[in-house]
DNA sequence: TCAACAGTGAGAGCACTGCTCTCCTAATTG
DNA sequence: CAATTAGGAGAGCAGTGCTCTCACTGTTGA
């Protein structure tokens, strides 16, 4: 059954979309800083006191872009792994970790929002967090699976130095339940590499040194697949 | 011969010291969002229109903020640096690592400034670019160091995939002359790496899965170091 | 059915910002 | 010593986030 919402109701989800749209084309353009409530409800036609009818203030619509930026993000990397064979590690790795740097430079700015400097004091409301391991759950479902198909090396390196690393990762566990934990550190450098390759280039820390980003991420990620001892 | 300078030239050079010291200050408690130049005159005494006499405009305070912030790292760095025997490369490169993510630690804000979000449209005035090799330049020297004591497998590596890999990264064979190139990716993870976890630490993005990173940091230093080769 | 009740937009207003311009003083320079 | 010039004062403009009151209108309970 179609549950039944008041027009009211639609209306208000209607105009909040409407608002995020508009804030993420302004964004697109002149970045966050750019961002302003006043220019959003001109563009909509409204006067400036109207959309804090929707958001309590300026903070609260960027933490919702946040939120929006960090599904999309995962959403895009869910599917970029989906269209591979859950047996073939290497294909899915790198389907990830392009699905990711692809997001990243079609949508410069909100990267920025999710993976730059953080905005207001200390914004993550726990929300976000939820949404951003949808990133990690791809990588950690990945390993988990390739180290479903060797048991013998797993249980080799689980009885090796297990509760030190353990130590130092939560929640991985629950993420990558057939991964022995020395392998946690590797996934750790494999998943900041990520992200911090992105970063650099989009932010222009490469600029003067890598001249063909596109064939360096290649290398990079393959690198980390032999790393991770990825088969296929 | 002490350089005779005007005693208004030395005024003057006073004046933009103290806009840019009472800017760091108020950065460390507001970020970068909370600085005001209205602020900054209001806390020397001066009326508002006067730091215009010092900089053009907030960018351009916020550029010399960022070329300090380029130094002052970069001199961290190299002190850590040179605490150690030339010759003990793995102690130099620990002590390297360990610098970035101090001074990183110290001055988070300024860190957000230069590694986070890119502020401006288009901030880096080629003079920043100068000043932020300094952090690549020591982490150069010591592959470079490294690599001078195997003569051996240098030459090997090299007569490798050398054209591959040179194609992509440009200046890095200024900066370590006698690292093989195929050694280039290595270097460029291992340096993307150490400003990849500083950031994920500092912005965040480690919550609710590292729980110690003093530890974790030490861990994957190590690793790239093994990585890289370096002795002792 | 009709009256009370929200939810929404309009508009004025406050305190703040970056930045510009003009005026004036006082130090520097030839 | 006269001419120049740097720097501060102060007013002012356009923009911001955010608050408050008022009026309208669709929704809801008696």
């Amino acid at each position: 059954m179609a549950t039944t919402t008041t027009p009211r109701a639609e209306a208000r989800i209607l105009q909040i979309e409407t608002i995020k749209e508009v804030s993420r084309r302004l964004i697109g353009e002149k970045g966050v800083a750019g961002l302003s409530l006043r220019e959003v409800a001109r563009e909509m036609g409204l006067v400036s006191s109207a959309p804090y009818r929707y958001f309590a203030n300026r903070d609260e619509l960027l933490t919702a872009l946040i939120l929006d930026a960090y599904n999309d993000l995962g959403a895009a990397v869910e599917r970029a792994d989906a269209r591979h064979s859950s047996s073939n590690s290497r294909a899915r790795w790198h389907a990830a970790a392009r699905a990711v740097r692809k997001w990243a430079k079609q949508h410069p700015h909100e990267y920025g929002l999710i993976y730059g400097t953080p905005v207001p004091n200390y914004e993550a409301p726990l929300l976000t967090i939820e949404a951003a391991t949808r990133v990690t759950r791809v990588l950690g479902g990945i390993l988990s699976d390739e180290w479903a198909r060797r048991p013998a090396r797993a249980a080799n390196s689980a009885a090796g130095n297990t509760p030190r690393g353990f130590l130092m990762v939560e929640n991985l566990s629950e993420q990558m339940p057939r991964v022995p934990p020395d392998q946690f550190v590797k996934a750790l450098m494999a998943w900041t590499l990520i992200f911090g390759f992105v970063s650099f280039e989009l932010f222009g820390h490469y600029v003067g040194t890598v001249r063909n980003a596109n064939v360096m991420f290649e290398r990079v990620m393959n690198e980390l697949a032999d790393d991770l001892g990825l088969s296929q």
